[in-house]
DNA sequence: TAACAATGCAACCGTTGAGTTGCACTCGCT
DNA sequence: AGCGAGTGCAACTCAACGGTTGCATTGTTA
């Protein structure tokens, strides 16, 4: 189910997207709500919400009439997992290499 | 040191950069080596490395007349650190809220 | 030193994406 | 029942971005 990394982090790569997820990790919100907060429409906070939700990092929770947001940090915690490994297998590389160039 | 996250997602959010990261993962290439294995042209394969040194995760390295570049997975670990911190944060507020409410 | 390979710089084009405004719809609540 | 808050959908603008081609420059090496 590992699909390409790229899509999550183009929807990571935008710093409004990023001050909407600051707000939804202290509390649930709805779009509404969030536009209350930020320099930007409702309507722009919605598209911005459809794309989060779309990569896994957030989910809607209907509360009567509105629909909250919630941040999901499991998501966060798997993709810094990804990060990690691919991070430690260019350095083992890296090491591997100095290795070698010592011992010849 | 810690400037916001979006610039350095926004450069990992693009699928062709991950190419290329994960040539430069394999070992140290030119612009010149990797256009020969990507279907882009050198120039494309240029401006992607520029960005992906401008935040830190590949790095120059001169080698004779050519220029080879070195995938940093010290960076990547970095920002993996920081992703699952804040993952883990969100969590946690979530469960202190899971609590609370079982404990009414 | 002459020639070729690699890099660097600039202009241009098409597409994507963030943002806006405007309007229709749907639930809650009084 | 009806009013209003909250949501959803659509069309449009503008800037940024990925990609290209063309040309100038640099530097190795035969």
């Amino acid at each position: 189910m590992t699909a390409t990394l790229a899509p999550v982090f183009a929807a990571l790569g935008d710093e409004t997207r990023w001050s909407i997820l600051t707000e939804l990790g202290r509390e649930e919100l709805s779009a509404s709500a969030l536009a209350g907060r930020l320099p930007v429409s409702r309507q722009a906070i919605a598209k911005h919400l459809g794309a989060l939700v779309e990569v896994g990092l957030v989910e809607p929770v209907r509360a009567g009439r509105e629909v909250r947001y919630r941040a999901l940090g499991a998501r966060m915690s798997e993709l810094a997992r990804q990060l990690e490994r691919i991070g430690s297998e260019w350095d083992r590389r890296l090491s591997a290499i100095k290795r070698i160039a010592e011992t010849r």
